[in-house]
DNA sequence: GCTTGAGCTTCCAGTGACTGGAACCTCTAT
DNA sequence: ATAGAGGTTCCAGTCACTGGAAGCTCAAGC
């Protein structure tokens, strides 16, 4: 299988599945013309990829996961703790996000919005 | 004033003072020995950057800000729309992590985390 | 057989906002 | 005189791609 093909099966761009290839995440084939000739597991292996990233795992998690999965003398605990620290960090964003959300609405609240210069944004952004 | 002792004032490092000096963002002068001499202007506009970047605008956006804030003809109005734009991103932004922690606290939850190789969160990503 | 255009290849550079480190200069205190 | 803290520049690395150039290969139509 060619690699527009893979793309559009595993819904990666091209070049995305170039750069997995280039750092190990997977290794297709390579055809007589030197195009890469993916199978099915790669396209798996991508499609695994594609969800775990979609959930907001680095890179090097993925690489992680991926070893786990096809480690089948895995512990649950090993994933389940691996899921846990990320969750951890999204909360920790969520949080941050949450906190500066409320400071800007408050300040949009606050500012008329008109053809004057007079801002309360500004004016706290310079600590008043 | 030195650098060092603007970072102190302004709580922003160094290194990233001086990065906003290469941007464009802050233009100290220069003492005789090369060192950096910032004024009291150089620091309130630092303190005001990182300000700014505590509320997740980006450094065009901070540029933008600086750029009202030292224009007295500003209207009020640029900013509010500014702020509104970021607003809507970091609600966009907490959509998705609540939406990425919620799938993966599912999966935390389905996953028994003991010695066992079967794990629901790996079944999740591989497409069940 | 020839041409055209899509699709593949590699390689290099850029993104955003710093951050680390090397090599070197300057100042202050002893 | 020297040691050490603090300043300077410049280059490379981070993360996960993304865009683009130059060139090769393939399938279809004439």
């Amino acid at each position: 299988m060619n690699i527009g093909n893979v793309a559009l099966r595993s819904g990666l761009p091209a070049k995305t599945i170039r750069y997995y290839e280039e750092i190990g995440l997977i290794r297709p084939r390579r055809s007589a013309n030197g195009y890469r000739d993916f199978d099915e597991t790669d396209l798996h292996k991508l499609a695994f990829l594609g969800r775990a990233r979609a959930l907001g795992f680095s890179i090097e998690d993925c690489r992680t996961l991926l070893g786990l999965y096809e480690d089948e003398s895995r512990a649950s605990a090993q994933v389940k703790a691996l899921a846990e620290d990320h969750l951890r960090a999204i909360d920790e964003k969520i949080a941050q996000l949450k906190s500066m959300r409320e400071t800007l609405a408050h300040l949009v609240e606050a500012c008329h919005g008109d053809d004057r210069p007079d801002c309360p944004i500004l004016s706290d952004l310079a600590g008043q």
